[in-house]
DNA sequence: AATATTTATGTAAATATATTGCAATAATAA
DNA sequence: TTATTATTGCAATATATTTACATAAATATT
């Protein structure tokens, strides 16, 4: 049921005019009264007038996650920030919390409020894209996460290039036999990766892959890929780590085993996180760029708008680069 | 002006009753009609009443930040989701982008939202936060940036201490000549940090700050304190870098240069971020707990609301913990 | 193809909600 | 104490929303 001024006035034990009046003066008085009111108005959800005038040319964009710790969410959301900021569009972060017992139901009702919705959601299946998709009918929303046979559009980073990049890259340097350190299988993102670095040394006939280990992402387990790997007694190869934690992991685990890098191997991993630059050797990794990710979802949004068009599974992916650094150069 | 049907009847050319019938509709259907009358709803900012339900005595605190890069984002807003899942209230990120023009007007709107306000923005002064407790009047709002002679109540880690800490461990450690890393003088918490070190070794006869430097938290003012450092001919010296970015710089260049860390030196830096642990040598650091911070801050709202109190320039400090590695141990 | 049924919509009446003039009362100042 | 100002409730008015009813269009049924 709708709020209306005779539940707050019921509530404060005022008059609806007295809840009226206060709630439209301009400049507030913080009488007690006032604090009461706009308390109670406040705890019972009454839709506020004045708030923030809403510009109609102004679109506002929801980034929808589900914030965990790490690099990544400040990049992502400061990204967004940042490319709301060249835009017309103002984006707003959301976060999945409470509401986690429906989280489709949460967004459909996001969709009334904002113009359009950016996910960050690798958890949610086709399942729940399909009833998504079903429930905010024709409106404005895109994937950040890749997903085979989605039913909306989705805009991610090339992974799969990234992968083949770097095997490209080590086939340069003139290495031959190559390793590989996965992360989550469940991990959409992480299998793009692999794929396309595995594919790649497929596809030609020198290039051989020695040695892989199964990682999650963790430092920890990119230390134990290197008791593997050490146990192996290989040498002189070079290794893609799925992303830079677990090369962190791995590189450590070999210095403080006097391995030398990158004499003994070579490696290189993925995120290009800001320690990459920090860590000796320098991790060789590829780089992702959220402002133009942000820039790039934001410009659809708006599109969207402007033309009323629907989303209709179209995926969208953006080029990534590699940096190089020590840990893959020959440097004397 | 408020929105009402009647704007969006005459923006869409529909009637006033389809209007309010397809609004109050609990399911939708995605004709057409449908979608332009969402479509002008929420470009004229109609205030929906559907939407999600509010629950009376679920309080929804807004975290109000400019997002940044960095590993501190991402562990704050982590920190307030965990605690915002061991308590009662909601809470949601507000990012202060395009309101910039007056953000403290911005803030006051959101206090008619919000039950409480939890503000992580360095780049306040006095002046405006005591713009802002006017214009919120008894409010639940809260600094988590330390202010002198604030209006509002602040919650912060206790970095005075920190830096305390660091200097009495580094004391027991059997150190008495001392190097420090100064951090933005801007940055009030890089100042207390600081004035926690250098007043432990001025209330101690025995101890002696032998090299400063003045550094600005970043990786590349660590590589040049070192160059500075190199140039002093100083060694076994007890050096504490005031974040744990510049420590890296600083051990970065160490390393290079042939610097045995901790044979040569001992270092400790502050933040304890994820790197301390994958960094060769691992770093001691101060140690912050931003799952606490947001815990100890949703509570403080929390009772504020209840007691129906207000903030009246009351100072929390939360407790810092050092975390030792063997970038301060004299390991064999 | 003709007819029935459902659906979408507008008009206008009914209802609900919000605002405001006026008077009473409370708080404050002279 | 008295004058002035501010706050509040009542009731009248204005505004906004919902709904009964009628009509027309779309769809289904015969």
């Amino acid at each position: 049921m709708r709020v209306t001024l005779k539940h707050i006035a019921d509530d404060t034990g005022l008059s609806i005019a007295t809840v009226s009046r206060t709630l439209n003066r301009s400049k507030r008085k913080h009488t007690p009264s006032e604090e009461i009111i706009y308390a109670s108005a406040r705890k019972l959800g009454y839709p506020f007038i004045g708030g923030d005038t809403v510009d109609e040319d102004q679109l506002t964009v929801a980034l929808v996650t589900e914030v965990h710790e790490g690099e990544f969410y400040s990049s992502l959301f400061h990204g967004f920030y940042r490319a709301s900021k060249k835009t017309a569009s103002d984006v707003l972060f959301v976060n999945l919390a409470k509401h986690s017992d429906d989280p489709i139901e949460h967004i459909i009702n996001l969709s009334k409020k904002y113009s359009g919705i950016c996910l960050f959601l690798p958890n949610l299946d086709k399942i729940d894209y399909s009833r998504l998709k079903e429930g905010v009918g024709q409106y404005p929303i895109l994937s950040l996460t890749p997903m085979k046979n989605s039913k909306i559009d989705t805009i991610s980073f090339d992974s799969y290039s990234g992968g083949y990049m770097i095997a490209e890259y080590f086939e340069e340097l003139g290495y031959t036999k190559f390793g590989f350190i996965s992360g989550p299988p469940a991990v959409v993102d992480a299998v793009f990766r692999k794929n396309g670095f595995l594919d790649h040394i497929q596809e030609s006939n020198e290039l051989e892959l020695v040695w892989s280990f199964a990682g999650d992402f963790s430092l920890s387990s990119g230390k134990a890929a290197f008791n593997d790997f050490k146990n192996t007694g290989l040498k002189d190869i070079a290794i893609f780590g799925c992303n830079d934690h677990t090369c962190f992991g791995f590189m450590k685990g070999a210095i403080e085993n006097g391995y030398k890098i990158p004499d003994d191997f070579i490696i290189a991993g993925y995120d290009n996180l800001s320690f990459c630059k920090t860590f000796t050797p320098e991790l060789t990794s590829i780089a992702t760029d959220f402002y133009k990710l942000g820039k790039k979802a934001i410009r659809i949004i708006e599109n969207m708008v402007a033309e009323g068009s629907d989303s209709l599974g179209h995926k969208t992916m953006l080029p990534v680069e590699i940096k190089t650094r020590s840990s893959t150069y020959m440097d004397g």
